[in-house]
DNA sequence: TTTTAATTACGAACTAATTCGTAATTAACG
DNA sequence: CGTTAATTACGAATTAGTTCGTAATTAAAA
């Protein structure tokens, strides 16, 4: 499994956030949705790119095509989270999850929903 | 204030790294440090790079330098943790927290320390 | 003091990513 | 059907990062 295929480029993945937040779209309504700080070809061309690394699906729609994410987000957040432990916190998840967590304040939904998850996992890590 | 210098190549992240856990460091000893993957030069010439961008102080020991991080570490990861959230979490930090959470890298050490650190936190933030 | 070995400085080649211009294609419209 | 406007395909220039060879420098050793 190419985990390369994770690591997308910056260009990469903001085209593929506009195809995971509004679905399979044209090279034209992802340059609109990019706020067209790009000329067309330029974000035709990364698209062709993405296609041809399989980043991308596409099929045609009149004249033109309309592309898909090949790959799902959490697979890509996931491996760059893994990416950034291993180059800037030595390897270790916790030290990342306390600069993370001392730094931003949280507002307090994002503060409840984040007990409520580790409530729930450290209900499960008993079962194992 | 350049935010750049807390985003530095992966390069140059390698060589922070090793002056970061180790302290001052001729280039002898930082290559020797990342396992002499790299020729001699390539890693004197990063550094000299390095020197210039400001990211590194040095100063003369005998006929070679003595090179020292002039960035501290948890701005860098701050910053690389900012850039994520952004690029690849639609800039929430909870979204970030909960994949890292539901990760599988946290043992069970890692996870007392967690719970510990929300507990202090939440005690904070009553204060406030 | 002379030689030698380590280190630096410099420049250039190479790679990956990004950018866009031009020409060819093609569906839509009159 | 023929024209036109949108879209694609292609190639090439540009930029940033990485790599290393060669030559000059310099401290240390003989």
């Amino acid at each position: 499994m190419a985990a390369e295929k994770f690591t997308p480029t910056d260009s990469e993945l903001a085209i593929l956030n506009v195809l995971w937040k509004h679905g399979p779209s044209t090279v034209h309504e992802v340059r609109d949705a990019l706020g067209q700080e790009q000329g067309y070809t330029t974000v035709l061309k990364l698209m062709q790119i993405m296609h041809d690394k399989q980043l991308v699906s596409r099929e045609k729609e009149g004249r033109a095509h309309r592309y898909e994410a090949a790959i799902e987000k959490e697979n890509v957040q996931q491996n760059l989270l893994d990416r950034l432990m291993d180059t800037a916190f030595d390897g270790s998840m916790s030290q990342l999850l306390q600069q993370a967590i001392s730094s931003k304040e949280l507002d307090k939904s994002d503060w409840e929903e984040l007990n409520q998850l580790m409530d729930k996992l450290k209900d499960q890590s008993k079962d194992t």
